[in-house]
DNA sequence: GGGCGGCGATACCGCCCGGGTATCACTCCT
DNA sequence: AGGAGTGATACCCGGGCGGTATCGCCGCCC
């Protein structure tokens, strides 16, 4: 199988229309058709379920979606890798930090003093994510390690190591009957009629149904809580950086958040080694 | 980046000569040359330096080897867990689990049956594999599902369970000096001066270098200590299968040797979530 | 119910690119 | 100096990929 083809039947599967998917790979509908058409002769299996309305995926074409996503990222990661490697060896080494934006910015910042403080230390690139995005971003090469969050994060996949545990609190507007309660309890919070919890995207872009408002960073979160149209559970490390307006309460029974830092398990880089070797040391 | 070009890519790095790395890929060297040319081009990075004596990899080219083999085995694997998908639909349910010939017979045995009892439990193909084999056959799709020993497979890159955790044995002929001492230190079975310990294959199929005879799987493992020619240390489980003429001494201060449960961190198949729920159970 | 619009498949064509053969350029080694 | 070995280049050919035109099929709707 070509990348070509996996790619043509990841735009079908996603757009599941052939002439919107052709339009979004810059090439004609029929020879898209003819390549689907090919990839099932092949496989021996029919992947699509051809309706007079659109398609929709078989059983099998769910799986190769899945599989097919996860080869173009290796793939890509592969091209992406050897780029990166091929500067560093030209004397521009550089490794890419993923980190979530406007969370562990302590840790974070603690982390980037310890490794520069190591002998051999290289310049590090941070680059901010949208919440769910980090996954993504380390598996298909945009980043040689990343800072994620148990459970939250999806770790399956990478090597990780477990740098900090803590708890979570619940962000209110500092008005609210309940921010001045030494703690809540999880259901507490998330039956409060009139703050509903926000709804985070689905990592391809999408958004669970829901009555909540739909949120795509912390700063639309803290503004959507000030303006007292939400409330949220996050955790607690938010306290250091929480603007005027908003209130954080302990909520003791919520899942406690592990912040880990992962990296892909055959990473040969020093550099990534080396933050790690910082981060576990902090 | 296009599959045939990493397949080309990986045959020359591996051959680390063209025309052989051609002939191995069923084509001519001129196009192989031209395919790896723009390949570099592309890339904006030298993968090979060509000596006058074949060549060898450059730094990037080590990172692409890499990158390049993980890429070949998700696309592997997505066909052919695309086939295995379309055979269930189409009503032959099965799931193919990989172990060590000749390590966990019994847990193997009591996982079929615990499996085999589960309401909805589906046809299980056992696949064996010599040692070190399996990562790459989990990963490549060959296989759904896999038992391992921590900390002699690579289990980077999967999700896993533990099951069972166990201690060592070094395996001596029955009437060496030895054979008759309640334990031995890990040490003194080193460097036992005419019984060497054996060389396993790496990955890729060559032998490190050392004194001990090389061998490829268990039956020769036996044979050849039998015959007085080596010794070796494996997992007490071992001794449940142990022929004549063979002796069984602890080694309590060898690494515990843990066997998992593994599988590929986005599998959605029950079959292989039923496995995982038996074994743990066991 | 027949025309129409939307969608995917098919027919056919042209061109680019991947592969083949022949040959060159360079470097060791004798 | 000559020859063997190795990778690069020159040039040609054919298959496959992509393009346009069109068909077949199914709903829909006046």
């Amino acid at each position: 199988m070509e990348t070509r083809e996996l790619r043509y039947f990841v735009a079908v599967a996603e757009e599941l229309h052939f002439g919107r998917a052709a339009q979004r790979l810059g090439i004609a509908q029929p020879p898209l058709s003819r390549a689907i058409g090919g990839l099932e002769r092949r496989l021996g299996a029919l992947l699509l379920e051809r309706g007079s309305r659109g398609v929709t995926l078989t059983a099998a074409g769910e799986v190769l979606l899945r599989e097919a996503r996860a080869a173009l990222d290796a793939v890509e990661a592969a091209e992406r890798r050897t780029r990166r490697a091929a500067l560093t060896a030209a004397g521009h080494p550089t490794v890419i930090l993923a980190a979530k934006a406007g969370a562990s910015g302590e840790l974070l910042a603690k982390l980037l003093d310890a490794y520069a403080a190591e002998p051999g230390a290289v310049a590090v690139d941070v680059l901010l994510c949208g919440p769910g995005e980090q996954a993504g971003v380390l598996r298909d090469g945009r980043a040689d390690v990343a800072l994620l969050h148990r459970p939250f994060d999806d770790l399956a996949g990478f090597d990780t190591e477990d740098l900090h545990t803590e708890g979570q609190v619940a962000v209110l507007p500092a008005g609210h009957p309940l921010a001045t309660r030494p703690h809540l309890r999880l259901a507490e919070v998330t039956d409060i009629p009139d703050l509903p919890l926000p709804r985070w995207p689905r990592p391809d872009g999408t958004f669970p149904n829901g009555p909540g408002p739909k949120v795509r960073d912390h700063t639309q979160l803290t503004q959507l809580i000030a303006l007292g149209r939400a409330c949220a559970i996050v955790p607690e490390a938010i306290r250091t950086s929480l603007h005027e307006g908003l209130t954080a309460v302990p909520v003791p029974d919520s899942p406690r958040v592990t912040t880990v830092i992962a990296w892909p398990p055959h990473s040969r880089s020093t550099a990534v080694a080396g933050l790690v070797r910082a981060a576990t040391a902090l």
